[in-house]
DNA sequence: GTGGGGATGCTTTTT
DNA sequence: GCATCCCCAC
């Protein structure tokens, strides 16, 4: 095959086919193409067939992408190489070997709800509060110490204080409480395999016999179980090649270990090491402002990145006064661009530090009618009736996963509460069986008649779907199952205008199972469950529609845009308060804003706002970003912006309820009443529904004109009357 | 005992 | 601005 894509060293690491080769990749110097152009070379010219090439990338686009782009270079349609996440990896690694750890090969896959909704649980029986130790900090620190792979008896001897003693003592009952479930949670696919290879070598060595060369991407985010399982599928043939970039490090909360780089050398001794530091990707400017803001590192690798792009124009930096007007300017720019130099809305992407910046600029966005595209917020398959009906799936596919149970037990309500099913469980463990099976005599609970009844059907209906599991395809499975347990009927009888909502979504699911029925006809139900829960934010995003796109900077890494905003940049916000605490965490803050700016080929915006808002009302005298006081000032032009929205302010003061006042002509928030009319700056006229709540609380469902209904507060709304 | 409605409190980032 | 929790009415 032809190389001649490739500059020197990019050829050189290609061609570096035998041993361990680790490869620096500076941002923007062609990695992927290097990764992509390496796995045709070890099936045209290494003697590998496409089998035994085991690739590991950060998420499923890039996996998915990867895969595309060798498929192309190689002139074929199909590819049985094995790509995909580490999570994906191992989770079907683990499906084939369960019976070597007493695994049910149909193990349910715990995401972080339903982590939190099992410590509850826990915490209930354990009879921990929730003042000493919130179940979701119970969650994150378990999270942590298994990427740390602490074990709960090592965690319970180094315990000191009450607290840790807590801690320890829940996470044991959690280990107990996911093996009875017959669940793994997102750590535990990283951790089996390790345990396994450990107790049959000979299914290691089956492995190490199948993928006999390995390729990891983005290795400066590994944490320490992901660095085992590499090492140990590696150990027998040395053939693996590495990629990252410490500068890139931006998981470090997730256990994500720089070091793994540099022991990579220690356990490769014999390892070619190659360094990519020709960046093709932004323009001199862009380049040098953020290497000038990550040399203030004190931990990282000595480097330098050279722009083969032409120097560009001066980092854009506008101060605004809030979040409002800060939406406003990414507006004015982004318009000017379009005009000026006719790009389209794909050439942009707005990037923040939390999730919860997006709704400012969303709202903004919308107002001003240009279209975009959000990555993350509330997933689709994270809302309550997508999640209710795949937890029926789970169900039906293992009987012993009594979250699922405990989730669907009363959905559609079946007047099931949490007493009767404290009492299922009192029963359970009495009789030593299975939670589900004592619903099939629930005649013998000290329960109501009609409760009784209740569970009882409940149980026939999911043992038949369980019963048939294997004879129906996925899309007749659930469509059958959805129609039977009445969630369809619920939704259509209900009067609540956000069911109609919720209906939708389920409909909507219910397409993407047929989808998936379509493209893989023989797979089964599992397989969706499993493809369902192994999915990030950034998998759903396409940049084929003409938007602008939104997301946090971590969703950011590994893609470019022409122009990149970054948004949000007071001090506080990027980088966060509690990165401040610590000189590791600022780093990685520090790192996280290097990813940002470097996501831009041509033009940069900054962004801070001196009067944020924050957490429903309170007001933060904000301080521009201590990294925007890091790029040297030649690097940057400060653009006077002047708000188009000049209502806001009245007599040149910066009151904040000056903006309410003016635009609001209903003086009291309990002014409305069902049946008013009112007009919404986005949404247009309408008709009041229902009122909930009084005075700074009250809210309102209105119907508007187009049909769409909102549940809305006043205080917030905006509303104005209309006759 | 259940479920609706109101008060409370919280926000990092994600496989 | 939202979800979660808690309390009270059926």
């Amino acid at each position: 095959m032809s190389l001649k894509e490739l500059n020197k060293v990019q050829c050189r690491a290609v061609e570096a086919v035998e041993g361990p080769v680790l490869i620096f990749a500076g941002a923007g110097s062609g990695k992927t193409r290097v990764l992509t152009h390496k796995m045709v070379y070890l099936i045209q010219e290494g003697h590998y067939h496409p089998e035994n090439i085991l690739a590991v990338t950060f998420t499923n686009k890039a996996a998915a992408e990867m895969k595309e782009r060798v498929m192309k270079l190689l002139k074929t349609d199909t590819l049985p190489i094995a790509i995909g996440t580490f999570h994906s990896i191992c989770a079907r690694l683990l499906r084939n070997e369960a019976k070597h750890l007493n695994l049910s090969p149909s193990f349910a896959i715990y995401d972080v709800q339903d982590q939190i909704d099992l410590i509850k649980v826990i915490h209930k029986k354990l009879e921990v509060h929730k003042d000493i130790l919130t179940p979701n900090a119970a969650r994150s620190q378990i999270s942590y110490l298994k990427n740390k792979m602490i074990m709960p008896s090592a965690q319970l001897k180094k315990a000191r204080t009450r607290l840790e003693n807590k801690l320890a003592e829940v996470y044991a009952a959690y280990e107990i409480s996911l093996r009875e479930n017959e669940a793994l949670d997102f750590d535990d696919l990283l951790l089996y395999p390790l345990e396994l290879f450990d107790k049959a070598p000979e299914v290691l060595e089956k492995y190490q016999n199948i993928w006999k060369y390995i390729l990891v991407d983005e290795y400066q985010d590994t944490n320490r179980p992901q660095y085992f399982f590499i090492t140990r599928m590696a150990e027998k043939y040395e053939n693996i090649s590495v990629v990252g970039d410490d500068d890139q490090s931006i998981y470090g909360w997730r256990g994500a270990d720089v070091t793994n780089i540099l022991d990579f050398e220690k356990f490769f001794p014999s390892c070619q090491i190659f360094t990519l530091e020709k960046n093709y990707r932004s323009t001199e400017q862009i380049l040098d402002a953020a290497s000038a803001v990550v040399t203030h590192n004190d931990k990282r690798a000595k480097k330098n990145l050279v722009a083969a792009n032409g120097s560009g124009e001066l980092i854009g930096l506008f101060e605004t006064r809030d979040e409002l007007e800060e939406s406003d300017a990414i507006i004015s720019a982004l318009e000017k661009e379009i005009k000026l130099k006719k790009r389209t809305f794909n050439n942009f992407a707005v990037l923040y530090r939390t999730n919860a910046q997006s709704r400012a600029l969303e709202d903004n966005f919308r107002r001003m009618g240009i279209p975009y595209n959000i990555v993350g917020g509330i997933r689709f398959y994270d809302r309550k009736e997508v999640k209710d009906v795949l937890a029926y799936l789970r169900l039906v596919m293992n009987l012993k996963d009594t979250i699922s149970l405990r989730r669907v037990v009363n959905f559609p309500p079946r007047g099931i509460g949490a007493k009767t099913m404290d009492k299922c469980v009192e029963q359970a463990s009495l009789d030593k069986v299975e939670l589900f099976d004592v619903l099939e005599n629930a005649e013998k609970l000290p329960i109501r008649g009609k409760q009784s009844e209740a569970l009882e059907s409940f149980f026939e209906l999911i043992k038949k779907y369980y019963d048939i599991r294997e004879k129906l395809s996925a899309c007749e499975l659930t469509r059958a199952l959805v129609e039977e347990a009445g969630i369809l009927h619920h939704f259509k009888e209900s009067n609540d205008p956000e069911d109609a909502e919720r209906l939708d979504n389920v409909n909507e699911l219910l397409n993407s199972i047929d989808e998936f029925c379509l493209k893989m006809p023989d797979s089964p139900l599992s397989d969706f469950l499993e493809e369902v829960s192994l999915l990030s934010d950034i998998d759903h995003w396409n940049d084929s529609d003409n938007r602008v796109t939104l997301m946090t900077a971590h969703s950011s890494k590994g893609l470019e845009f022409p122009v990149i905003f970054i948004a949000g940049l007071d001090d506080g916000l990027f980088p966060l308060y509690n990165a401040l605490e610590s000189k590791e965490s600022l780093e990685e803050e520090r790192r996280l804003f290097y990813v940002a700016m470097t996501r831009a080929e041509e033009r940069v915006y900054l962004i801070y706002a001196t009067n944020r808002r924050r957490m429903g009302g309170e007001n933060l005298l904000g301080m521009p970003s201590r990294f925007i006081g890091e790029i040297p000032d030649e690097f940057l032009e400060r653009i006077e912006f002047q708000s188009a929205v000049t209502h806001r302010v009245v007599g040149g003061s910066r009151v904040k309820q000056t903006r309410v006042e003016v635009t609001r002509t209903v003086t009291s928030f309990d002014d409305f009443k069902v049946g008013d009319m009112v007009e919404h700056s986005i949404f247009g006229a309408g008709k009041i529904m229902v009122l909930s709540g009084t005075g700074e609380n009250q809210r309102v469902g209105v119907v508007f004109k187009d049909g769409t209904k909102k549940k809305l507060i006043v205080k917030y709304a905006n509303l104005t009357k209309i006759t």
